[in-house]
DNA sequence: AAACTATTCAATAAATTTATTGAGTAGTTC
DNA sequence: GAACTACTCAATAAATTTATTGAATAGTTT
């Protein structure tokens, strides 16, 4: 093997793990997955795929090795392979954020459409934490929370936030988060709580990026 | 706008930069342009494309906003577009390293068939520089040498190496750098000066991961 | 301005990727 | 074991990506 042959394989090998994540519909896959595992169906009800067409990426992504299966009964559950994947996206997201104007104004234009808010990196929450008097709130579903959530975060989904809003305490500022700086979630929360009058701001990312940082996180199991 | 079209949106256009990476041959000009600046030529001849091919794949990289140019009489020198490109690249790179058992057995393997040796991580590196007693040896080109190099580091191109062992220090370990972890002038280099009765390492990575650490670098303007 | 150089553009055919449809399969429930 | 559930597979057509060829363009030299 030459030079020339040896590039072309490792290159061509890398190439194809990038083609496996180059494709709108298997990010967005990736990015839910950093949450924790979910069925065929489940993944294809949050991406609005089909359920054929939702398992043909899953399985572009499982040949490229990037997720990995866990079947339970009919149910075949997939989670990512390892923390690197969601670093790859991560540098792409990243990446993308700075070089492509559109999706910054997107986002931005997206969020003043509905409520007009200033949002509050990891760092922030630390600092605000260390002074105190800040509860955080985790509107993610039931079982991404139980699974593994920001330290000390209360869990109230969604879909549920404004019959249950007595649980919130209501002297102190509220940090809301969800999946990540995309999911739409923590916005619907802080227009809801920021009406109800609560003091609110969400952050900017979600819970994988805090685990990324290795902050601090807790399990619920049942 | 929904938050439908909006999910669409935004990762669509993740997607997009995700595919103009996802090609064999521009993730290895990637890997080259964070060396510094090449010219059409140049980039084609090192990564053994037609002219007419580079170009196209530098203006899909160009249109993804990957890279930018500088003009220079007829010649048009590109250059990656930020840090962050590199960055993406070094993240899929990692992750094909882990999951693609394939790629490591590649380089193991065709390092082996040369010359069997041990690598040094920036980590061994900077405790070796410590410790005294190190000459770094960078075998680019001069004038990738020139644009940007780890401090203190000699330079001695790889096709002039053989000519010029007398510049190298006896006493000392040699460690050598070169473009990369997938750069074979460093494998190229610890096979010769082994040979010449040097004790001599290479780098695990390259130059550009060095200065992502942002370990010191040294710039020779002329 | 003619000749030259470095690069880009346009056109093409071959290969790859994609969504959709419906059939097939592994496991569970009755 | 028949009916059911959750998922995968196979086949297809449409769309996209790729390498190659040769013409076109922008800038330089004579």
């Amino acid at each position: 093997m030459n030079k020339r042959e040896f590039k072309n394989k490792v290159y061509g090998e890398l190439a194809r793990i990038t083609k496996s994540m180059a494709n709108a519909h298997r990010l967005e896959i990736i990015e839910l997955l950093a949450q924790g595992e979910f069925s065929v169906e489940q993944i294809a009800g949050q991406t609005n795929l089909s359920i054929a067409s939702a398992s043909q990426h899953l399985q572009v992504l499982k040949v490229a090795q990037l997720v990995e299966i866990n079947r339970q009964g009919n149910f075949i559950y997939y989670r990512l392979a390892s923390n690197n994947v969601f670093k790859a996206w991560k540098a792409l997201r990243d990446l993308g954020f700075e070089r492509i104007a559109t999706i910054e104004k997107l986002v931005r234009h997206f969020r003043k459409s509905k409520y007009d808010f200033e949002t509050v990196t990891n760092d922030d929450l630390l600092r605000k934490l260390e002074s105190g008097n800040v509860t955080i709130l985790d509107v993610r579903s039931e079982s991404e929370y139980k699974t593994r959530h920001i330290a000390n975060a209360l869990s109230i989904p969604i879909d549920q936030l404004s019959k249950r809003l007595k649980e919130l305490p209501m002297g102190t500022e509220i940090v809301v988060y969800c999946r990540g700086p995309f999911c739409v979630f923590a916005d619907d929360a802080v227009a809801l709580l920021s009406k109800a009058g609560y003091k609110v701001t969400r952050l900017k990312e979600g819970f994988p990026e805090w685990q990324l940082q290795e902050l601090p996180v807790e399990v619920s199991l049942n």
